[in-house]
DNA sequence: CGTCTATA
DNA sequence: TATAGACGG
């Protein structure tokens, strides 16, 4: 879930045309999560081919890349390695609730209620194996760079952001800032209200609104609680924030709180600070497999050949672009 | 979630 | 041009 710092942040809105040119990060099991749980039909069941494979996110990543690239905006794929240790509390709670979905899904849809079995069927999506392999052979086939983390996918998409090698990360979490990502986009989205409420939070305007180095806003994160630690009781983004300010340091307000955290501090500095990242990553975006396309998504997929057809048309289009951008 | 179509 | 609904696989 990331850290609570809504409050804190201070969103500006931009515009989709805004993102035009530029290459964004974007953290793979997000996207792919919100396909699957998103694209369903009315009882909740996913898109699935004639073979019963499911194919909601094969359809989210095609048609949404298409899209952008045709604005010609560059998304990036970034896909998760090894969670740290210290999230595995994070990670079992996840899985119980999903167990618990799972059962409330069952029970909705055998009485009938479709509206209750497709919301509690969108928290049961899962990215198994087979999820995260078909997504990037699809990605590779279209041409659209995708990396492969050593540890969180968001460690990495904001560590490329930092480095200047993509221009922001698409994200709703606020861990993003604590990872050092210069910029991350909120509520960003294709359909319906499209970039009705996009926003762009800016981590150098953050630290200077709220009078803080990026090593104080994750020791006030940690105060508050992350995806590898519980947080004080009691304490939010804003009593954080005026407890690093009057006492510098985690350790410090700890003390004067009285309070003990459960794990050591600096490892989950290391983890914020200093993550295990990719440098070699390779960004180029190439011409689509027009003819392999076709055969994965319409052939093993069950794909509608026009919708598809159309799709490969607006990748090509930029990809030709593209490469020739980087001739220059 | 993202596309296309109907409707005003 | 903007919004609502049906559908995608």
């Amino acid at each position: 879930m990331g850290v609570k710092f809504k409050d804190i942040t201070d969103p500006e809105p931009i515009e989709m045309n805004d993102l035009k040119g530029k290459i964004l990060t974007v953290d793979a099991s997000n996207v792919i999560y919100k396909f699957l749980s998103g694209m369903r039909q009315g009882d909740g069941t996913p898109l699935k081919d004639m073979n019963g494979n499911i194919t909601s996110h094969l359809n989210g990543i095609m048609f949404q890349t298409s899209s952008l690239i045709e604005k010609e905006i560059k998304p990036v794929y970034v896909f998760d390695g090894k969670a740290p240790e210290l999230k595995k509390k994070t990670q079992e709670k996840r899985i119980s609730i999903k167990k618990e979905s799972k059962q409330k899904y069952l029970e909705a849809k055998q009485s009938g209620d479709n509206e209750k079995a497709r919301k509690y069927a969108a928290r049961t999506a899962e990215l198994n194996h087979e999820i995260i392999e078909s997504s990037k052979k699809l990605l590779k086939l279209m041409g659209v760079p995708y990396v492969q983390s050593k540890t969180e996918g968001e460690a990495q998409a904001s560590y490329m952001v930092s480095k200047g090698d993509a221009w922001a990360v698409v994200s709703q979490d606020y861990d993003c800032l604590q990872f050092g990502a210069t910029r991350m986009l909120k509520n960003f989205k294709l359909s319906r209200s499209q970039s009705k409420n996009l926003e762009i939070i800016s981590l150098e305007k953050t630290l200077k609104d709220l009078d803080l180095t990026r090593e104080q806003l994750v020791d006030v994160a940690m105060l508050v609680g992350t995806d590898f630690n519980k947080g004080v009781y009691g304490i939010g983004a804003k009593k954080g924030i005026k407890l690093i300010h009057k006492y510098g340091t985690l350790e410090k307000s700890l003390e004067a709180l009285d309070e003990t955290m459960e794990v050591d501090p600096n490892e989950i500095r290391e983890i914020f600070l200093n993550p295990d990242v990719v440098t070699d990553y390779d960004l180029k975006f190439r011409r689509p497999k027009k003819e392999k396309l076709l055969d994965y998504l319409c052939g093993e997929h069950d794909f509608d050949e026009h919708r598809t057809n159309n799709a490969i048309q607006k990748l090509q289009l930029k990809t030709a672009q593209t490469s020739l951008e980087s001739w220059f």
